[in-house]
DNA sequence: TCGAAACGATCATTGTCAATCATAAAATGT
DNA sequence: ACATTTTATGATTGACAATGATCGTTTCGA
């Protein structure tokens, strides 16, 4: 792990919580309290985020003052601008007016951006993305019932005859822990079945994952990676990597990263 | 927790609601009285919001509490005082741990507050509340599934397979647009379709209305008079609406508007 | 007036910080 | 090629701030 790279790690958690603890960041980066304390006051010198006993917090407020409180896991809160560009190529994939469902997740929930201005009709078992759709913008939004988990932010039900059966759409756009030739991973179990739920209502899965994700092997097997229609991820993605998604018959769509990244203030 | 985020909490909890009591505030940090009089003192003297007697309250006064940026209709906003009065009477019927059916409403949001401290199971099919109660309690929140109708702030599915028939409790709380010897009035017919679907679901139900609801006479009839079980009004309520309620077989709670009135400035 | 709740002060404990030193790897000089 | 310097990092320690618990006092309502 180098300077950089901790370096981006911090700046993408203090970006998306109000405060990062020292020890949070130690877990996420590896790095010893000292180091971790060096690199907050580099970045406090350099004006990236502002110093606070016990940590960092961002100098701008939460722009997501909705998930304050209960942010997603931290480790989730990486490649954040990568997540972006993957987003917005996503939510230029639908028409207005168009019945989409979004499962829950890091990447997707960035879709509620691009999505303020459009008027789709959303299916989701997201309750932040719910959320944000509903406050800021004027797309019809529909929920999937059951438990709201807090950690995991979906709403799940234990029962199969839920109203998502009901709902269906021509695209779902997931995220997921990982992707492999084996075929698409997940970490948790509880989003496994949120999103085994979700599939099957839709025509195309079009998934989205930013490029360090297909380094990471987690140990559940979501679907083979045939079931995926659309793949979208960033610039970072290896040759390799795209010659076995253009083999498994997924087209392929790279977001770009760098072009239309500055302008976005998250 | 640290300071920051604690905070964090404390300004929006306070911005949400006219009044949080020290203990409210513990109960969601999970900090000590000592830690939250001193964040209070610090936040005070920041000017950040007003430090009174039990608590802490906003600097300007919240026309919408716990509603930003999607208000309930703000004729519904009236009586607010006995509405709190009813909807303190009403949690105290639950134990802790007891699940418990909420509909929408602006009565039964009112519950949410003295909810903040409980850790009861919750089944609701309003957004605001199912929000409320995810964001500044450690209640378990379960959500039906369906279309967000955010004039209404309620979720409801169009169909009758939803997880609503796989939760029971043995109570439910709703209001009503209006009480009469006919029966149970309500105005909207989403609100009553939404009612519908939950009634059935407890052994028992309670109906929080203000006293100023016998005077209303609604079009549409909910259910009849001896369906409800109990009904908690306030002390505005006349003598011969009291019996028309003891006559119907229900038992009558009258919640003290006076004695827990004082500390709440809306 | 009395009792309960809230408050303020105090103190022990815990957690956080800054300074210092040791180690290892990379860069540099001889 | 070898030794030295530089740099980044991790560990240790004493100082200090934050927290939680206790206890006596004050305030408020009955």
């Amino acid at each position: 792990m180098h300077e950089r790279e901790r370096h981006g790690i911090i700046l993408s958690a203090v970006q998306e919580r109000p405060v990062v603890t020292v020890v949070e960041l130690c877990s996420l980066t590896d790095a010893s309290e000292a180091t971790i304390r060096r690199d907050i006051a580099a970045l406090h010198v350099a004006k990236k985020l502002r110093r606070v006993r016990g940590g960092a917090e961002a100098l701008a407020p939460n722009p997501f003052p909705g998930l304050a409180g209960r942010p997603f896991a931290v480790n989730e809160t990486r490649n954040i601008k990568q997540k972006q560009a993957i987003a917005r190529a996503a939510v230029d994939m639908v028409e207005d007016g168009e019945p989409i469902i979004i499962n829950g997740g890091t990447t997707t929930f960035q879709m509620v951006h691009p999505l303020a201005t459009r008027r789709c009709q959303v299916f989701t078992n997201s309750f932040p993305i719910a959320e944000h759709l509903l406050k800021t913008s004027k797309n019809s939004v529909l929920i999937s019932g059951g438990v709201i988990y807090r950690e995991q932010n979906i709403v799940l039900s234990p029962f199969d005859n839920d109203v998502t059966r009901n709902f269906y759409a021509r695209r779902m756009f997931m995220g997921a822990q990982g992707v492999a030739p084996l075929g698409v991973m997940e970490a948790d179990p509880l989003l496994i079945q949120a999103e085994q739920k979700l599939i099957g209502q839709a025509d195309e899965l079009v998934l989205l994952v930013d490029s360090t994700k297909f380094k990471n092997r987690s140990s559940l097997v979501l679907c083979p990676l045939d079931r995926i229609d659309v793949l979208i991820t960033d610039e970072g993605i290896g040759d390799r990597e795209a010659a076995m998604i253009e083999a498994a018959d997924i087209k392929l769509i790279v977001a770009p990263s760098s072009a239309a990244q500055e302008d976005v203030a998250s």
